[in-house]
DNA sequence: CGAACTTTTGATCTAACTCAAGTACAGTGG
DNA sequence: CCACTGTACTTGAGTTAGATCAAAAGTTCG
């Protein structure tokens, strides 16, 4: 586990990405009792496993750079992804039914994650209010997701689910401070496509749509962002 | 908020559906405390909210009887059901995220929630380790639950759909020790085509074809699982 | 360069949607 | 008690968005 990336090794008070890992208004000593919650850390390459399904729950994760998909191969071999965490999100939330993860993480680019044992994460979350908090906020914003994504795949249209998907995206990197015209899309059109509950041709042809509307441009695997506020009320958000 | 119904007003240590609500494994001044909790209750009556998207989130809901649903509204008045809430389930998960609900909590049928304020959900969880960790099961079991949604949603069809709803609620309701082969549904067609992403005729033609498959028997609302196997096995369950 | 993979494009096909009509039932009031 | 009304559900016919099948065009990488 060892590395020679100093970047790497960052502590969490310095870390860029603590105003979404970390609660806020910490004092010193909390804020290093939290960091002393990150054990170690780990290198994951792209498509390789982070954790798999039914494998015991031990930490969670929160993602320092990289992405990854979350998903279920059911029995047939079918791939369903549930979506995509970024750098600066939690993974392995899942865990806590039945102490055994639920789902696939698997890496969609060369990614790095801090280890947070669940343990000890109880512990120091019983001696600092604010992590248990935190923790309570997290965990709701992610039943709040994906009940988004209910609603795309119980509503809307294939042009409104990619719109949608789109905006959600670069919402998201904004909050990261990337620019929310430009995006640089790291998984296929078959991962969008499971997420999204649409087929790869299907997607392929959503894409072309939002281009002719002069809603995005595309290169490959980079979305340029035209028109936000023209993608928005197509996704119905707006 | 008085009351002269009597199974009403029993405590937590007595309810019926407290290994649901509370953790397990509580000596008799932790169930106290934990008792201490449920400030109040309330009757909701058919139709009516017990919290609608966008209020201040105050309180999570247990409820002691009946049904509810979740479900969000756009801006066309299109409704959008996310889940089916009974007894012994957790209302206002969603509320941590920004201290708002974002979605309405709607009665299907009369029904008695036990009120926990989360001030005092936190102050006691803080003492009670075993109450917090119970809190994260729930909000994980959640986010498990919601991407079965996802997974029915993304890839199944109709009565693919329809016998997977039917398999969860059976499971739910024998979870509860009522009789596993029998189901009254508490929601019209309307609200199950909206939660599993059908139209009304698609759910009333699945319900048609379960019924000529022989797996289940219907008299209206109410449903006998005839061949819990085969139903199984068209939801990819088995 | 060549093999494997990813994405796009085109041509059908089909499950579910939409529209329309009819049936069943609960509640209300005469 | 029955007629009247509104709501919930079912059934039928025609339409369509997206699936499926097929093949070509890019892209990646050893």
């Amino acid at each position: 586990m060892k590395t020679c990336d100093s970047a790497f090794n960052v502590a969490c008070s310095e870390c860029n990405l603590r105003q979404l890992c970390m609660p806020s208004g910490l004092d010193a000593a909390q804020m290093r009792q939290i960091e002393s919650l990150v054990k170690s850390k780990r290198h994951i390459k792209r498509g390789q496993t982070l954790f798999a399904n039914g494998m015991p729950f031990q930490a969670l994760f929160a993602i320092r750079s990289g992405a990854f998909k979350t998903c279920v191969f059911n029995a047939q071999g079918h791939e369903q992804v549930f979506g995509f965490q970024i750098a600066g999100e939690l993974l392995g939330l899942d865990g806590f039914v039945s102490n055994r993860h639920c789902c696939d993480a698997i890496a969609l680019e060369d990614a790095q994650v801090c280890v947070m044992p669940i343990q000890e994460l109880q512990t120091v979350s019983e001696e600092i209010p604010a992590l248990a908090s935190h923790l309570h906020r997290i965990m709701s914003a992610e039943i709040v997701r994906e009940r988004g994504l209910l609603l795309l795949l119980g509503g809307m249209r294939a042009e409104e689910r990619l719109a949608a998907f789109l905006i959600h995206m670069t919402e998201r990197l904004a909050a990261r401070g990337f620019s929310s015209a430009q995006l640089m899309l790291r998984m296929s059109r078959q991962d969008i496509g499971s997420c999204l509950g649409l087929q790869i041709e299907t997607v392929s042809r959503a894409f072309g749509k939002l281009v002719e509307q002069g809603l995005i441009a595309l290169d490959k695997r980079h979305v340029t962002i035209v028109d936000a506020q023209g993608l928005k009320s197509l996704a119905q958000l707006a």
